[in-house]
DNA sequence: TTACATAACTAAAACGATTTAACGGTTTGC
DNA sequence: GCAAACCGTTAAATCGTTTTAGTTATGTAA
């Protein structure tokens, strides 16, 4: 059944009115008479008056709406962020678009393409993209806001809410240390992604910072899946060095690495510790209960569109790069 | 940086030609020769010409956009079935918008407002709205076309994809009783919501066919929560009924009801199994891999979208009622 | 009485696309 | 050689708002 939709001129019509009267009135901007304003509002509700948000935003060349790209393949772990991105927009009246690149920075540009078409008035970028050179020149060729979250780019000319990687595996891996792990092997996220490299960094400089040797035989590479995780571990195990700790640089790959250990008859902590990266939901509740490196994934999420929406509202000028500290949080796997 | 926008306009200015041949040529409606076409083309590129979505939607009435609205609490359940929405949305080039009801029945219908007044061409709802009487009139009276996912009202009025809730209860508890079980306890999900009904009946069916006797006493109810389903745990725990077997009314529930039972010095399988269902992200990976109901969220999300599209694109006319069967997957918590 | 401010309301022009109807000019059919 | 068909193109209407610039009418001040 083809809707009759009810539009202001037919509520101006109904009334004798013209149609800026009744748009004046229903968006209460003054200038209308009291008793007309009460008519206009009684008439609009009685036909089931619903304002046309496109003819809207044509006119005001605004949409209330952002974009999220969110470029993972690991989407779950951004759940949290996409609900802080959500929470916030909807707080300040945006909605969001919501576009899963798969991985895939073709994709990721493609979905900017499409946003910039519908003319929404920011961007969240949950992105891989930054790995290309001319990111930032792409992006600002649109003409729209945008803030980086999670991951951000290798130069701070961008807005960004991260946490702080390199901080955080500091602390992990220093406690590592000090509670008496001797050997601690890293299986890093295998991807060229910033968040990935500085998380490197906190490793070594927590070893450094403790006097014990940087070792490359004790680094690997993962794709953050369980499987890749099991299989890092298993090299690790096979591999006949002789490991007391394994750091994880996501829950993720903890998760497969802690079901090689297992499976090999071993005990986690007696005979390895594992510690990831993340805290995703239920990593409380695993196999051994993991120690983890919080980030505060909701919050940044958060942040980062309260930011992007004070841009758009010309709020503050200045480049916002912040940077959170994150939390650990020790539990049985360690 | 206000940048200056190109249009069809400023692009036929340039070349000479009317804003029709422009707009056909870019649309490859024909009726333009050849090389004209080309010249369009090159010099939309050139001028780095972004097509209004906005003005094209108020021309067109639509907006090659979906709402979706996710209702529950347990945001993170809904993960995959946001994705599957999202990726047969995208296939067929449409866009959607994410919208967070946080269980709050008004937030729900203001978001169909909100939807409805963006002029989104369909609606796919993962709702708890359907508890009012009145939610086919409230959704109906805005003529847009609107599939139900995971959830369904209580009749069959309306287009839906859910997964057979009663079939996947009595499988499970099938299993259980003829494994071996003799009194299980069920800890359901405490909302009036159709899901939650029908897998009781799943229980009582497999009970009977089993010639086991029902018993209200063994029925807890919990909210979708690691803390309730904790809590009501230890309430059958402390009952001093003797229960061989716990059957949860989702996984989260039975995360809680595991660890209340480790943590009473009781070993899952050996003294009480544990079955859950929905099978979330991480169910084979916690402290007891945990069996469970695979309810198909993936696939959910993307047949519903499937067919809000066909409807959105007149393909077919008759209420589609789809439910799928689940599948029992067998892990070591029994 | 004239002039002027104010309140209440209106007509018409945007916004940037699509779509309809029509226009010359060339080709085709007979 | 004439009408019909066709091609490439255009002007103008349209979508439903907001916004700009008026236009009345009424009351108040000079």
């Amino acid at each position: 059944m083809p809707k009759k939709v009810v539009t202001l001129k037919n509520i101006a019509q109904e009334l004798n009115l013209s149609i800026t009267a009744v748009s004046k009135a229903l968006r209460g901007e003054g200038g209308i008479g009291k008793a007309t304003v009460e008519r206009i509002k009684e008439a609009a509700k009685r036909m089931n008056y619903m304002p046309n948000s496109v003819a809207k935003s044509l006119r005001t060349n605004t949409t209330k709406t952002l974009g999220l790209i969110v470029s993972d393949s690991s989407f779950s772990f951004f759940t949290p962020v996409i609900e802080g991105v959500e929470k916030s927009a909807a707080e300040y009246g945006y909605n969001i678009i919501l576009c899963n690149a798969y991985s895939n920075v073709e994709k990721e540009m493609e979905s900017v393409r499409i946003l910039a078409n519908k003319r929404v008035d920011g961007l969240v970028l949950a992105a891989s993209m930054l790995n290309c050179e001319c990111h930032k020149e792409f992006l600002d060729s649109f003409g729209i806001p945008y803030v980086f979250v999670i991951r951000k780019s290798e130069t701070d000319e961008n807005d960004y809410v991260i946490n702080d990687n390199a901080y955080g595996s500091f602390q992990m891996v220093d406690y590592l240390i000090k509670t008496g792990s001797k050997s601690i092997c890293f299986i890093n996220i295998y991807e060229k992604i910033s968040s990935y490299s500085e998380r490197m960094v906190g490793y070594r400089k927590a070893l450094l910072e403790n006097g014990a040797v940087y070792n490359d035989k004790l680094i690997y590479g993962a794709k953050p899946t369980v499987e890749d995780g099991y299989a890092a571990m298993n090299r690790i195990l096979t591999s006949g060095d002789s490991v007391d700790a394994v750091f994880c640089g996501c829950d993720v790959i903890a998760i497969g690495a802690m079901e090689a250990i297992l499976e090999a008859g071993l005990k986690i902590p007696e005979d390895i510790r594992v510690a990831g990266y993340d805290d995703i939901e239920y990593a409380a509740y695993l196999r051994v209960p993991l120690t983890t490196v919080r980030q505060p994934k909701y919050k940044i999420g958060k942040m980062g569109t309260e930011i992007l929406i004070d841009k758009i509202q010309g709020k503050f000028e200045e480049k916002q790069n912040i940077v959170l500290r994150p939390d650990l949080v020790l539990r049985q796997s360690t």
